[in-house]
RNA sequence: GCCCGAAUGGCGGAAUUGGCAGACGCGCUGCACUCAAAAUGCAGUAUCGAAAGAUGUGUGGGUUCAAGUCCCACUUCGGGCACCA
């Protein structure tokens, strides 16, 4: 498209995105019209988007997603709400470390010029955000309060370290909790992940499973159905019951009681065998001495497998014998005890009974090893040891003692109390979740409050020594990975006094997990100049929960679910009043190209800022908007940004051809126009309840099309109604192209801003059209149209269908059994 | 394997409580303007058929005067989880 008049010579007819972009963003500085007023004069909208991490400059995704939350943030504004809508930077992380090291300086370096050029691109991109609350994540006045909340949760037993076999990426030399831990690899880079023994920072995350899971109940209907199922997945409550096995004194070594996990205890007397996990250290602990070396090899063999390796359900199943015998607490029965790396050391109990006849895994591993299997439900199929497959449904109970003949459910009941009067057993809730790991061993992060002293032990930093500040002298190969933190190798910074004995005594060397500091961002955007505490509790408790957050579904477990746990416990600590953070979410789709995600591997990258050279601001956010629903993905290789660039230049063109003076009356204009202005306003205000922006754009075009036709063949450009249409068109489209709008709204003669002009009050009776088209259909298939009035009677329409030469042609003599009628919309004729 | 979600023209997509399927846009075709082009404007564009008309929302059934929409069974695609006892 031609942006310049082809003498070269600027044209102010002719639409040039470029004279557009350069005329506003002075003006918009000058008037601020983003920044909340917050004086409880109107009611208050918190309107946020994910916080980007400062990879290099904003990419198509960014610009997708900031579309939309500003779509919101727009929409509110014009709709009277006083809105927060803040911007910030989750600007500690692996990639600038990866830089530094690169580069031979410091991260922050990198990380702040990236910030600063995402800064200028934001800008640029017109997102309608309050520029004086941003935040970085890495500025010491941010994770001070980062550490300040650790310790309020290391205070709570909310924070605590355990020695445990975890996550560990050998690429980014670092552990990882295990929602970084995708299909086995890093979340980050894809490297297999494999176990380490190592102690490490853990949030209680787990104290909190029930209450993630029941505030759900707050959130559906707000948030998209599959995130909950995701996180429901996630947390994974299973009802069952504890039963606790004693296993036997064997040579010498004492008899021990061991608790198993089961959601079966219906199925307790087809136990014949008894497992622990191989990893766990109940399992050095059982072995007797003859079987130690036997169980040593087994453990080593598991350790050199990748987690992908080792949680294939393909794989042969195998272990070891203990050398010890459990005691079935129903029966008496006397169970071999195996070892196997089937069972999961961190899952319940790290110990399951065996039931092969009921349980596949069961039923392999006794297979393999020749065990007995009994069944003890009878569902109808065929006996499982003959079969090969284990049966998990309804049926009645057989060797079973007391609990025959009866079914699953009564049995399972009658198994708990069992137990429970035995005192061996007692009905639990287990879950899937497990506490959340937050160390890690890396330089780019927020420093552990906590100082370690051979007197005291764990001592926190007092809160007036925040912030633990990282040192700014390393660089380069200082931070190379190493598998313990560069911060270890600090000697000056390491080595402190004891806060509590002054002895000599040595920082915490890791630092935290990045989705601690993004658990709470959406707090300190409240207040973020408080210098006293991390938020103020007023301000926060004024502005949240958030209306509505906008981000990727890719966080739809790791910084949703962590961000959860937060608020909840800062609610406990009574520093917030509500308890879960994000009030409705939207989660927008991917820009793809040609099918798949842009990547540079496969070279299909689309470079955001060429094409807002090319196409200008406002066509390109109003391509992302207009494509699809906002939770579907945009393909950029199916759109058309030449297309929207021509839609914004035809509603632009639109102000040249009003003649009418910017004060006249609209209701003196022409009613069929004003009606269709009035009901796109109407319609425009519905669609963005529910987030059908593509819709509303679609509707935007309808009007600007009319429009164009009252002026050209219609009553022409003076009629007020054209103006009236004109003002509609300018202040909708302020939600989706801003800089467009806002010129039209300028050369409408209105000073700015357009995004604070208000939303246009609609005039109910302009609704209610003089005439409406009645369907009248035979057997469910239109044969004609009427035109009648919107109040006509059953009966009237009845007559008036009846009548109708087509539908008497179409009816040809045969009788009528039923009219349905449904004035004024439809008639439907039933023949004989 | 389990759990979600989706399927509508050449393409992206629209369709209050079941009530005119295909809004709006892209693309394509034709026309006007032009020496020509670009830009712009106008008209057409689900399929079959010359037409009348018939068919048509992944497949098969069902409910209803009426189904893209509700019910049952299935197919395909996308996503999540996956040795979780």
């Amino acid at each position: 498209m031609s942006t310049q008049a082809d003498a070269g010579q600027p044209d102010e007819n002719t639409y040039s995105f470029a004279d557009i972009e350069a005329r506003w963003p002075a003006e918009w500085d000058r008037l601020q019209p983003f920044k909340p007023a917050d004086d409880g004069s109107r009611e208050r909208r918190y309107v946020l988007d994910m916080f980007p991490y400062p990879s290099g400059d904003l990419h198509m995704g960014h610009a997708e997603a900031f579309a939309m939350g500003d779509v919101v943030a727009r929409y509110y504004r014009q709709q009277g709400f006083d809105v927060l809508h803040p911007i910030g930077w989750d600007s500690f992380g692996l990639p600038a470390e990866n830089a530094a090291i690169q580069r031979n300086a410091h991260p922050s370096e990198w990380t702040y010029t990236n910030i600063e050029t995402q800064a200028n691109s934001f800008r640029r991109y017109a997102i309608s955000v309050d520029w004086s609350r941003r935040l970085h994540t890495s500025d010491p006045g941010y994770y001070q309060w980062t550490q300040w909340l650790f310790l309020r949760f290391f205070e709570k037993g909310l924070a605590y370290r355990k020695d445990s076999p975890v996550n560990w990426c050998p690429k980014d030399q670092t552990v990882l909790a295990n929602e970084q831990v995708v299909n086995g690899a890093c979340e980050r880079c894809g490297t297999p992940v494999t176990k380490k023994s190592l102690n490490q920072w853990y949030f209680k995350i787990t104290d909190y499973a029930d209450r993630l899971l029941d505030d759900m109940d707050q959130l559906r209907g707000h948030w998209p159905e599959r995130v909950l199922a995701m996180q429901r997945n996630w947390i994974g409550r299973s009802e069952g019951a504890h039963v606790d096995f004693v296993i036997e004194e064997t040579d010498g070594k004492p008899a021990q009681s061991v608790p198993v996990f089961t959601t079966r205890p219906d199925t307790l007397h087809g136990a014949t065998f008894f497992v622990v996990a191989a990893d766990a250290p109940l399992a050095l602990d059982l072995v007797t001495e003859s079987h130690r070396a036997e169980l040593e090899d087994y453990r080593d063999g598991i350790k050199s497998l990748s987690e992908i390796e080792r949680q294939s359900t393909e794989r042969e199943k195998t272990g070891v014998f203990t050398g010890r015998w459990a005691i079935n607490p129903l029966n008496g029965e006397k169970l071999p005890v195996w070892a196997a790396d089937y069972v999961l050391a961190d899952y319940g109990t790290g110990a399951i009974m065996a039931v092969p006849a009921h349980d596949q895994r069961d039923l392999d591993f006794a297979k393999a090893f020749d065990l007995p299997v009994r069944m003890v439900v009878d569902t109808g199929a065929e006996d499982p040891a003959v079969s090969g497959i284990a049966t998990t449904g309804d049926g009645t109970l057989v060797n079973s003692g007391e609990l025959d003949g009866l079914g699953k459910d009564e049995a399972i009941a009658r198994a708990i109390n069992l137990v429970a009067e035995h005192g061996t057993g007692e009905h639990t809730v287990n879950y899937r979740l497990r506490d959340w790991l937050l160390s890690r061993q890396r330089f780019w992060g927020t420093p552990i409050p906590i100082i370690h002293c051979a007197m005291c032990g764990e001592v926190p930093v007092p809160d007036d020594q925040l912030p633990v500040t990282l040192p700014e002298d390393l660089r380069g190969g200082d931070l190379s990975p190493k598998g313990t933190s560069p911060l270890a190798a600090v000697e000056d910074w390491v080595n402190v006094p004891c806060p509590q004995c002054a002895g000599p005594a040595k920082r915490d060397t890791d630092t935290m997990d990045t989705f601690v500091d993004s658990s709470w961002y959406f707090l300190r955007f409240a207040s973020p100049d408080t210098t006293d505490a991390p938020f103020d509790t007023d301000a926060v408790n004024r502005w949240l929960p958030v209306g509505q957050y906008v981000g990727g579904v890719e966080h739809a477990i790791l910084h949703l679910l962590y961000s959860r746990f937060f608020t909840k416990v800062l609610y406990d600590l009574g520093l917030i009043g509500f308890t879960e953070p994000f009030s409705a979410l939207l989660n927008q789709g991917q820009v793809l190209n040609g099918g798949k995600a842009m990547s540079k591997s496969l070279g299909n990258g689309v470079d955001l800022s060429q094409q807002l050279d090319k196409f200008g601001v406002d066509a390109i956010r109003l391509t992302m908007v207009f494509a699809s629903p906002p939770e579907d993905d945009v393909d950029w290789a199916d759109v058309s940004p030449s297309g929207s660039s021509k839609f914004l230049a035809r509603a632009w063109r639109l102000g040249q051809d009003v003649t009418s003076a910017p004060d006249v009356d609209p209701t003196t204009g022409d009613r069929a126009l004003r009606s269709v202005t009035h009901r796109t306003v109407a319609d425009s205000a519905a669609l963005l309840q529910g987030n059908k922006f593509n819709v509303v754009i679609a509707r935007v075009m309808e009007l600007v099309n009319a429009t164009r036709k009252a002026i050209d063949s219609g009553v022409g450009g003076a009629d007020p109604a054209v103006r009236e249409a004109t003002e509609a068109v300018a202040i909708i489209l302020s939600l989706f192209a801003p800089y467009t709008a806002e010129d039209l709204w300028n050369r409408l003669g209105h000073p700015a801003s357009v995004a604070t002009a208000g939303w246009p009050i609609v005039d109910e009776t302009l609704l209610v059209q003089d005439t409406v088209v009645a369907v009248v259909q035979v057997q469910g298939k239109v044969r004609d149209r009427l035109e009648v009035s919107p109040d006509i009677t059953e009966d009237a329409l009845r007559e008036l269908a009846l009548a109708s030469e087509q539908i008497q042609k179409t009816l040809d003599g045969r009788g009528i059994r039923t009219v349905i009628v449904r004035a004024p919309k439809l008639v439907n004729i039933v023949p004989e």
